[in-house]
DNA sequence: CTAATCTACGTTAGCGCTAACGAACGTCTG
DNA sequence: CAGACGTTCGTTAGCGCTAACGTAGATTAG
């Protein structure tokens, strides 16, 4: 009824050669004439016959696998970072097993263990926050291996990424020459977005330096969303101490969500007070009110992190971490204060 | 120096047991007394021994891969059913091998055919309009699979989603209720979607069977985008025929780019024009004036169906088609006209 | 008390492929 | 024209696991 698959062996014996040669014609490697070599794929796709992958990755004791672990994929951020990264990898020839860890580390962590064990070809990483362990497990086991999005330096193996404080800097300096001084920055729980707080960091640097104003921080909710810049922005408009000249947020979701808030408050954006965001994300084209923002490269950073990916797994020397350089977009949501 | 990871052999010697009673006590199977499957399972820990998944995918014939192809992952929609599905085939111990066919039928069927060659677990589609190839092979080889997103009648294997058609007739009901006459829809090039041209029949049974009014029809660009929503508008805009008195888009995402651009043309919403949506996106909630769409139950379609496939996959007997019903938002951007 | 049945293992024989080595044959060199 | 070398195959020996069957000893039934 339900007919088996062709085996090498079904191919071998019908192009009277050995299962070897079909092997090396199938994978296209040296050692076969070209005349055989085609005899046998053309006989191969006759017959249908498909090379079973896990026996091969037995044999060969390594995958065409490519595990890849975001955070999420509703952020659009790793959504984009991923259609980088994936046609780049498919045109290789492999396929990507996708993990999403919610931010959790040790959800990364047991994932990256499940992986393993299917011994593939490379890892990708968000970020350059991890368990030792994964740290541990990726080098132990020489797996090529990249992190994505964050710089370190001391990646596991390689990174492409921003240097997240660097771009909390060009915030703040854009901001600080703007003429704002009272920065509120609305963000998540602490220790949720390692990143985000990079920028902070980063933000705050500017502000300490230039002007010795802290920046204010509000904490909302455990995601990134709208409805938390909704929350946060509330919880900073009904406390009553001095009002920010302007709100800088995690991203540019929670911006959104803020530049609701305000203006149901009565608040004019930017005359009263400016909004800020980070990421921007597609929608901010089509924005009545376009946010000012940081532009982050994510698709060039998806195809710039496979492509690097790529050439260490063929061996070649690669730098450990490359830098991709985020850009200011000035929108209408800040303006000149003197 | 890289240290070898232990093999199944490396345990059976240090517990001094067969290397089959590892292999049972490590996958819970019976056969094993609870005293030797506790003592095997903590020096297997201790080892750090780790099943190899290709070996055991090659032995038994089927691997623990569930392969999930989706349009993209940048439409909401299916960043949403993947989020509904993953968390449940993750506790079953599966690991999903994801594919983007950016809606090209040729895309996913090369996919598949590629995925086959894993000898996967189960498979899941997006849609139920596929290739012929794929759905001969996936029968041939008696893959479960699951198609989600759209219903129809002869599924490959079993299908879990919304009757598109009547979500278009749903909507076009209210529409007329609320008096409307003369709908134009804005979609993209056909042919791109095939779900939205379903609904769209939908919409236009209600009109030719109720009033006789055509729907008028535009289409966009290649990809459902805010963009893409702004051309369309505009091109209806600037039309010399007589102006419609709503406006359907393919999805909210659309809607928002029309809303936007009608705006900026100095119309009235919903006093001079409605504008209907599809979908409920997220972003919709913080809208200062929320769309009238139709909530599409994702998540919950999503996990429905990870949950049906996981049944399917146990053998056990499951419906082989399971509608899940869209409700009305009734939203501001439409008004009652008589 | 014997035969049938069950439990808890072990043994055998692969799954379908690849790495490593070897052998036959032709080609080139000095 | 002998020896060195390259090309094109084939043979051998697994990769690490599981299905299927076999077998002792314990347990039960009659």
């Amino acid at each position: 009824m339900s007919q088996v698959r062709p085996t090498i062996h079904d191919v071998a014996r019908a192009a009277d050669v050995s299962i070897m040669t079909v092997s090396r014609a199938m994978r296209g490697i040296e050692g076969v004439s070209a005349r055989k070599r085609a005899e046998i794929t053309a006989l191969a796709k006759t017959l249908g016959y498909r090379p079973n992958r896990n026996a091969a990755s037995l044999a060969a004791a390594n995958s065409t696998l490519i595990g890849i672990s975001l955070p999420t994929l509703f952020n659009e951020v790793f959504a984009d970072i991923l259609d980088g990264m994936r046609r780049t990898f498919e045109m290789a020839g492999f396929d990507i097993v996708l993990d999403n860890s919610d931010y959790d580390p040790s959800r990364e962590a047991s994932w990256v263990e499940r992986m393993l064990d299917w011994r593939p070809a490379a890892v990708v990483l968000s970020g350059v926050d991890h368990a030792d362990s994964v740290r541990h497990q990726l080098r132990q086991a020489a797996i090529p291996t990249l992190e994505i999005w964050d710089i370190c330096r001391d990646p596991i193996d390689i990174c492409v990424g921003m240097d997240h404080e660097a771009a909390g800097r060009l915030l703040g300096q854009h901001l600080f020459q703007l003429g704002y001084r009272r920065p509120a920055f609305i963000g998540i729980e602490a220790g949720r977005d390692p990143r985000a707080e990079k920028r902070l960091a980063g933000l705050c640097a500017i502000y300490q330096k230039t002007d010795g104003h802290d920046v204010r921080v509000i904490r909302s909710q455990r995601h990134a969303s709208f409805e938390a810049g909704m929350m946060g922005t509330l919880s900073l408009l009904e406390s009553p101490a001095a009002k920010p000249d302007c709100i800088c947020y995690l991203n540019d979701h929670m911006a959104f969500g803020g530049l609701t808030t305000c203006e149901k408050h009565g608040l004019r954006i930017p005359e009263d007070i400016g909004i800020v965001g980070f990421n921007n994300l597609g929608i901010n084209a089509v924005l009545a009110k376009p946010l000012t923002t940081l532009i982050t490269p994510r698709l060039l950073m998806g195809s710039l992190g496979a492509q690097q990916l790529l050439a260490r797994m063929h061996g070649a020397k690669v730098d450990n971490c490359r830098i991709v350089p985020a850009t200011l977009a000035a929108g209408q949501t800040t303006r000149r204060i003197f």
